[in-house]
This record gives C-alpha cells, structure tokens and sequence, in this order.
RNA sequence: GGCCCGGUAGUUCAGUUGGUUAGAACGCUAGCCUGUCACGCUAGAGGUCGACGGUUCGAGCCCGUUUCGGGUCGCCA
C-alpha cells in the first residue's frame, strides 16, 4: 500500500525546495482566493501550507473540503517569495504545490465548535467531544507535556536505583480515609473489591519483601467531590517507599526529582533545595496555612501579649488571640484599600473585623484603633513585627479555632492585593512534624493524617505524653501554596501500631481485621521505611500554568464524576447486575 | 448536602426602567476575487432566550420552583 506520507507537516525546510513530497494532516483551514487556493494542513508536528491555482483543476474541490477532514497532500516544495514568508509557523519559507489532494476521512458532521481558535468553549461540550478539543494546541501540549513529565520521572527514579512495580487494581475496601469505589465480586455473592485510593499497604508490603526502593506511576481513586486543583475520581501519583530510610532520606530522594522537573520543563525560577524544612505548628503560626504559599513574603506575628497589657484598653482584642501582618510600603494607599480589605475580611473570610494602623513618619500608629495603644506597646509592635515608618499593620483578633486559617486569609489576600506574589518562582518547602492526633467533632482523639505514620518518641511518647503533644514523622511538600504530597516514615512496629490505634480508640481486633495484610506481615521481620507520593497532575498543572486540573488530563471526569463523552457512569443490564448479585432499589428522594 | 456564579444563534457574548420584528463577532451557505496565512468583499440561512409556573395590558429582563454546568465549604487518613 502507498504510504500516507513522506514528510510530517513540522519537517518540511528550504532543503526539501523542488522534491516531490507527501504529507498528511488536518485541514485548518482554507484561504480561497478565486484562482488561488491555500490550505493549511496540521498534524501533531506542525503546521504546512500547500497551494493549488488555476491552472491546476483541483481548486474547487480543494475549496471546499469540510475544514478538519483529514487528507494527504502530494506536490513539489516550492521556496516562498521574500514577501509571501509566514515568519509564524517553522515551516514557513517553503509552501507545497498541489498534485494530489485526497480527503482520507471527511468531516461529514457539524463542528460542535471551533477547534483551532483560542475561543474559550462551555467545559462540558468541550468534555463531550474532547478529542476534538485534544486538536488544539493548548490542550495537545498540555498532554506532550505530560508525557514527558512522566517519562522524565521514571527516569530520575530509576537513575537513583528505584524499581517500578505495579499493584492490583481491584484490591480490597480500607476503612479509613476517602469513600472507595467498590467493584462487585461475581464469583462470591455480596463481596466486592475496592479501588485502591493509593497503593499504600502494597508498597509497604513490598518494603517487608526486601524491595529497598520501590515507585510506581500510580492511579489512585477516591470516591470524593472534585476541587479546581483535584480530579474527581482517578488521578496520578508518583507513588515512592523505601527502607531503612529516615525522613530526611526521603527528603534527599526526592528533592532533586522535583527540583530537576521543574527546573527542565519551565522556564521559571526554582528554589533551590534543600527546600526549607516547616514545622507545622511554625507553619500555621507564621503563613496561617499547612500548604503556604512563599512566594508571599508576608508573615503573621503572634501579639496577643501586648494587647493583655493592661496599657492597652481596645477591649475587643481582650481574651483573644491577636495576631499582625506587617505590609511594607503601602501607609500611602488610598483609604478604599484599606476599607477594601476590612471588606474581604468580614464578607469573605466571615471575620469580625480587620484592624490597621499606619506607621507614620515620627513612628506614631494612626488608624482606627491608634488611641488605644500607648508608647511603649506600639514601640513593641514596631520592634516584633521588624516594620518601619510607611509600613501597615493589620490585626486579626481570634478565638483560637479559627485564628490560624483567618490570618492566613488575610495573608493570601494582601499578598495578592499589594502584587507580592512572583508568579514567575516555583518555592517549595516541607512541612514537618504534623501531629499525630487531632480531636474529632465529636471532641475524641483521631488520627490526624495516616494511621500508619510513626509517632516521634515511638512506644515511649504513646505511653507517656498526652496524645495531643505527640507528633508524627510525617510530612507534606507544597509548592506555591499547593500541596503535592504527603509522605511519612511509616510505622513498621506491631506493638506501637496496636497502641497508636488503642490511643484513637481502636482495638487490636479492630487493626488485624481491617489491616490484616500489614498487621500479620509486620510480625516477619518487616525493615523501617519510609515514602511519599506527589501527585503528578498537581505538578503538571504547576508547571503548564493551568488554572484546572483537567486541562492535564487527556479524558478527564466533569466535576460531578461523569464522562460526558462515554457516558459513564451509565446504567448495566439487569443480566449484568444479575452477575454480581446487584439489585438496583430507586431511592425515594 | 450547604453557599456563590452562570445558562440568549453552531460557538463566544451583548441585550437600557419590563415595551415594535432579540443583536454583534466568529463559524456555516452562496457569489466575487491569483499571494493569502485569523485573507478580503457582498448576500443569506440560523433563536422554544435551559424547563415549568406566577406577576403584568405586555417578560430574555421581575418572582417562585426545577434542571444543567462551573466554583467553593463539607469531604479528600
């Protein structure tokens, strides 16, 4: 059979000038100028003008090819006069003369919109027919991106001596953390498996098997809503663990994985790593936020003591926590900015109040609350927030609970407002030392991350520290105010497993029937290890700028969960529901 | 499940205080055009204003219900 094509429509140059070549492609589209007729013909690696006129008699039939049929071109190259050179497109000092057109699949239906423009589309008919949506260039190199992402990852990790394995899919349901996606069982009546929502007891299986160091380009499924920056349903993760490793052994492993990724596929600044090392506490203190964003200078300062003084006579700060952000430069901002940010803080965050005081020249406070702060607090208030004459304070007065994140609001907004962020930076750091336990709604002790994480101080800590104090060596990287992964040492102790679970209200029964698997494979000589899990989607949606997850996903879900363009989910025969034992009852809404 | 925003031509959108036959751009169809490259010019087709109900002499616009989509909170160990 004849071959579709000599050249792709990227690779055609003056050297290929007065050869017979052969191309094939999408039809872009067509310029009819009478006598003359241009078309220009796009596959994945560019973009090629071919021309027919006249004296040729094919131009009414090249005129009117539906545009994005697909067709092959043959004719001879011809070098663009000086005035007719397209310096847009690589391929744009030559052109092809037409000998031959053929459509090789016609576009016989209504395009359900425009495929080569930057016309912003409604996202579920763009879902509905995403492959046509895959055609344009945004999108397509999106998903390049992605791919070289990808392979660029597997090839770091292998080059420090990791293993990728692959572990089940249809795996059993685990009773902590998101909702599963169950998959009836047809050969046993009333089971099911479940999708696993990371391969987290396999990799530490495989630690117990001796293999040191393991990744895996993992899919991962949570039965949980979607979010801007979360993908409904499945999403990637490079999946790691390792043995006989410390925190900071993981942390040396990955760093320069993540720092040589976006150093190679964005032309933005990367901070260096080590990436500073947070720990929690200090990070909700200082940024208000587990994930803060550092690109943001700002940093909120705990005052509550000077306002305790009894100098002080701003009642409505008494009994709260108080916390500053000093902003540099802006007491000459219109009075709108300030009234504009009380705004945000009361409407959007549901604060009480945002308070400011302005630095004047002979360090005097003026603004709402100047009067009530003598001398000597406000020469404490310049000092601790290192601020100067034409520097703002803003206050946040708080009950504890909320505090942290509130401040951490205002920090964000400011930061937005004032233009401190360099969207040209990519900063990471770690947070560590995430608490072991948190206090549930109902006011018990839980698990605040991962059952499975070690406690700092081991069996001694569990016995004798209240539950509350003990951390965890557990840890999250986070770029740009984006977290991109939670890892920990795990917990490879049967003894400190059973009384972690004890201490969060779990019996040992309760651990050997819902993770039986490591419970028993920890009594055979199970290393310490240790791992972490970016989430690739997340990464490339740092570094192709995307402002959705789904623009770096070839076929994602919509953000209900459905495949418009499959139609799943979709109903099954009553034969198939039969199979697996499944009647439908339609819920009485 | 809560809250916020949106749904008008194939697509992206405009639509005044509620008032004649609902507009624009792009796309589509036809015609003209031999150097265009987002070609240009001329003409034309294309609408259940998401759906249902209400208020009104009169509703794209106001009210209620509902549906679909996006965001967000909950949720995501």
């Amino acid at each position: 059979m004849e071959k579709y094509r000599t050249h792709t429509c990227g690779d055609i140059t003056l050297e290929d000038v007065g050869k017979k070549v052969k191309i094939a492609g999408f039809v872009q589209t067509i310029r009819d100028l009478g006598g003359l007729v241009f078309l220009d013909i796009r596959d994945m690696y560019g973009i090629t003008q071919v021309v027919t006129s006249a004296e040729s008699n094919i131009v009414d039939f090249a005129s009117h090819i539906p545009i994005e049929s697909s067709v092959s071109v043959e004719g001879v190259v011809r070098k663009r006069s000086e005035d007719t050179i397209n310096e847009k497109i690589k391929t744009g000092l030559v052109e092809i003369y037409i000998d031959e057109i053929k459509i090789l699949g016609k576009r016989t239906a209504d395009l359900p919109f425009e495929v080569n423009t930057d016309q912003e589309v409604r996202e579920d008919l763009r879902l509905k027919y995403r492959y046509l949506d895959l055609r344009n260039d945004k999108l397509k190199a999106n998903i390049i991106l992605r791919s070289k992402v990808i392979q660029f990852l597997r090839e770091e990790m292998i080059k420090q001596g990791f293993l990728e394995i692959q572990t089940p899919i249809l795996t059993s349901s685990s009773p902590e953390g998101a909702r599963d996606y169950l998959v009836p069982s047809r050969l046993h009546e009333g089971k099911f498996y479940a999708l696993p929502q990371a391969p987290q007891q396999f990799k530490q299986l495989l630690m117990v098997s001796g293999f040191d160091k393991y990744f895996q380009i993992a899919p991962c499924f949570r039965d949980e809503d979607a979010r801007a920056d979360r993908a409904p349903g499945e999403f990637y993760q490079l999946d790691v663990e390792m043995s006989y490793a410390t925190q900071e052994d993981v942390f040396s492993v990955i760093e320069p994985v993540i720092y040589n990724t976006f150093k190679k596929f964005s032309g933005k600044k990367v901070v260096e790593y080590p990436f500073p090392r947070i720990p929690y506490k200090e990070a909700m203190l200082k940024y208000g936020s587990d994930k803060p964003d550092l690109r943001n200078p700002l940093v909120i300062v705990d005052v509550t003591d000077v306002f305790e003084s009894e100098n002080v006579t701003l009642n409505a700060f008494k009994g709260k926590l108080v916390r500053t952000i000093a902003a540099h430069d802006v007491a000459d901002k219109p009075r709108s900015f300030f009234e504009g940010m009380t705004d945000y803080a009361i409407k959007e965050c549901k604060a009480k109040g945002l308070a400011w005081l302005r630095i004047q020249e002979d360090r005097s406070f003026q603004g709402p609350i100047a009067k009530f702060i003598p001398d000597d607090e406000r020469e404490e208030l310049i000092k601790r927030t290192n601020s100067k004459p034409g520097d703002c304070l803003f206050f946040i007065a708080e009950v504890p609970r909320i505090v942290d994140t509130l401040s951490g609001e205002i920090r964000d907004e400011l930061g937005k407002r004032l233009g401190l962020i360099d969207e040209n930076v990519f900063s990471f750091c770690w947070i560590v030392d995430f608490p072991m336990y948190e206090l549930d709604e109902h006011g018990k002790i839980a698990f605040n991350h991962n059952p499975f994480s070690m406690p700092q101080g081991g069996l001694e800590a569990l016995n004798t520290k209240d539950p509350l104090d003990i951390l965890a060596y557990q840890y999250d990287i986070v770029c740009n105010g984006i977290e991109l992964s939670s890892g920990a040492v795990r917990n490879h102790d049967i003894d400190i497993m059973i009384k972690a679970f004890e201490l969060a209200g779990y019996s040992e029964e309760h651990v050997k029937e819902k993770f039986g698997a490591l419970y028993t494979a920890f009594q055979f000589g199970a290393p310490p290890h240790a791992g972490v899990a970016p989430g690739i989607d997340r990464m490339i949606m740092l570094l192709a700028g995307a402002d959705n997850i789904r623009e770096v996903i070839a076929f994602p879900l919509n953000s209900k969960a459905q495949d418009l363009m499959m139609g799943a989910p979709g109903y099954v025969s009553r034969d198939q529901l039969r199979d697996v034992h499944i009647r439908v009852e339609k819920s009485n809404k």
